[in-house]
DNA sequence: ACCCGTTTCTTGACACGTCATCTACATTGG
DNA sequence: CCAATGTAGATGACGTGTCAAGAAACGGGT
């Protein structure tokens, strides 16, 4: 193989630095959720899912889609979260493999209650600390990457799609 | 509590990219990384920093510290890459506490074969795909972030100050 | 109707990380 | 010196995420 092209200072800088940030920048998050809430970063992603769903319900491969979460994810997460009290399963109408998650009345309160908190764990660990300026580029950047990877890209297993 | 200050619409996308974007882009990383090389991110990072090191070996609670991993964390996973040969651990001089993790050659072929490969992935499922101005704007976006999330260790949470 | 491939969801095994805890050693202060 | 406190590392339990495999139901072609 030739001499690769070996990240220069300032890119290797950048992708040092969104590891790092992103390792302390979720720890720190999941922290807070988890000590005031009571809720996983997880938990949170699928309580906010389906609070914003019709009916507060969702089919279980809908959502999964949604979320770019893998089935296999959501299924194993929804048992541990059922097991709590904060959803529970529901057949579908029309398709009998199917399967949704419905909010309970304690996951609905425990997402309303988390929100406000998890807004501010946001701001005061990230968002506040940039420019306008900043938070736009973030944002350019992000969706350049994303489409990039969820165009040609699989959410579940993994494709073996390989260029080269 | 009052009502938050919510996100408005470029910081939502912003954050919601940050996320779906690490999401993606980490799994494909991820999944080169071990089609290619058989190796997980954890796995490459240990024996990247290791071989960085003088002498390929370094005591755990220094690695550990300069990777931002917990001891436990590190010496799970040592447990795991001693048993597949890539490191393996070593008695400390002078403090009969301590323990090194060693590259093994084994490990020192595995991480000169990877990286190459690695930095290619890096590249193009990121690095190329932004504009360097893009690139700097991240490195100083985690750079601080970074700093205040490594410096203000324990939180202040609950009141929304913060320092200025 | 039946077969066959596909979709939907679940499950079990295993890798990974965190936390609390334990052991062993080191260091400090009386 | 000895007790108390602190530090280094290992470990077990548990929650989490991935993969491969399986079960059940769907749907199209004959």
């Amino acid at each position: 193989m030739a001499e690769p092209r070996w990240l220069d200072e300032d890119e290797a800088r950048a992708w040092r630095g969104y590891r790092r940030m992103f390792l302390l920048l979720n720890a720190r998050i999941a922290r807070e959720l988890a000590e005031e809430c009571g809720l996983s970063e997880p938990d949170y992603d699928v309580l906010s899912m389906l609070s914003d769903s019709k009916g507060r319900s969702e089919r279980i491969k809908d959502l999964a889609a949604r979320m770019l979460w893998s089935q296999s994810r959501l299924s194993h997460h929804i048992t541990r979260m059922q097991q709590r009290g904060l959803v529970t399963r529901e057949e579908v109408a029309g398709d009998r493999r199917g399967a949704s998650v419905v909010l309970t009345k304690t996951g609905l309160k425990a997402i309303r209650t988390a929100a406000p908190s998890h807004v501010e764990s946001v701001r005061r660990n990230i968002i506040d600390l940039l420019t306008p300026e900043q938070v736009t580029v973030l944002g350019d950047i992000a969706e350049t990457v994303v489409e990039r990877l969820a165009t040609d890209s699989t959410s579940d297993r993994g494709t073996g799609a390989r260029p080269g």
